[in-house]
DNA sequence: CCATATAGACTACACTTGTAATCCACAATA
DNA sequence: TATTGTGGATTACAAGTGTAGTCTATATGG
């Protein structure tokens, strides 16, 4: 996501969670074989959506017998871009506010936060 | 957000954080005096946008001389239903893994988390 | 060699969203 | 009274999105 953070629709981020799924270059046959296994979409309708992501720049595909794409943007860059976008439209730009609304609201369980605890001290580099 | 969770786009919240802002039911004047303060749309925008909040049920708007406009989803509400949008897409539905995340990458200061630790504990009605 | 499947390029079309303009009725004002 | 501002309803129109169809070339199986 880079300089441009162009959005990835609903219906791209399916396919480019089968590439970030498979971890080397994928041809729209593998695309279309883990796809269907739980989806309903034509055909074509995976072939609009990998151009799409093409021209948004969020994947490259190379050219062999057939075309092999590769994400340029990796889940993790996703979700973190998404989760920021997040915290600067509903939390004034501050994660801490985040963290606050699920613990008032009570999304994190015991177990959870007993994690969290620990994650607090060791994930800490700057103390 | 009840039970139908219709999507309010990003315009469409701008004029629903107005009436937010302002805790009783509002006209059309002042909201336009309220965005204007800082904002670019024509009066026919913020009508559209009132239109199609209304369509879309979010919000309520009362005849008395003039329509008063109130919402029917609180900010809270479409906080952590937009949250737990994100928790569900990226986070395998799971909060913990999205305060996860935020720890790894580093987005919690120093004095968030021990802000945050102290909440754990306050929170936390089920110890 | 012919039929069928498939890849890739292009086109289609309805719905949503961002951003408005227009028109009508009425109220206030010069 | 003629003008101007405003509210409400309706219409507009381009870009993005969900979902697909069509056309062409080529590979593959009989």
């Amino acid at each position: 996501m880079n300089t441009l953070a162009q959005k990835i629709s609903d219906s791209e981020l399916e396919v480019m969670r089968v590439l970030w799924s498979i971890k080397q270059a994928v041809t729209l046959a593998e695309i279309r074989k883990t796809i269907s296994a739980n989806s309903k979409w034509e055909d074509s309708t995976i072939k609009t959506l990998l151009r799409r992501l093409y021209c948004k720049g969020v994947l490259e595909q190379e050219k062999r017998d057939v075309y092999y794409y590769t994400p340029l943007v990796s889940e993790e860059e996703y979700e973190e871009y998404t989760t920021q976008t997040l915290i600067n439209k509903s939390f004034q730009g501050s994660a801490k506010n985040l963290v606050a609304s699920l613990v008032s609201s009570n999304q994190l369980s015991e177990a959870d936060i007993t994690e969290l605890r620990k994650m607090f001290k060791v994930g800490d580099h700057d103390e």
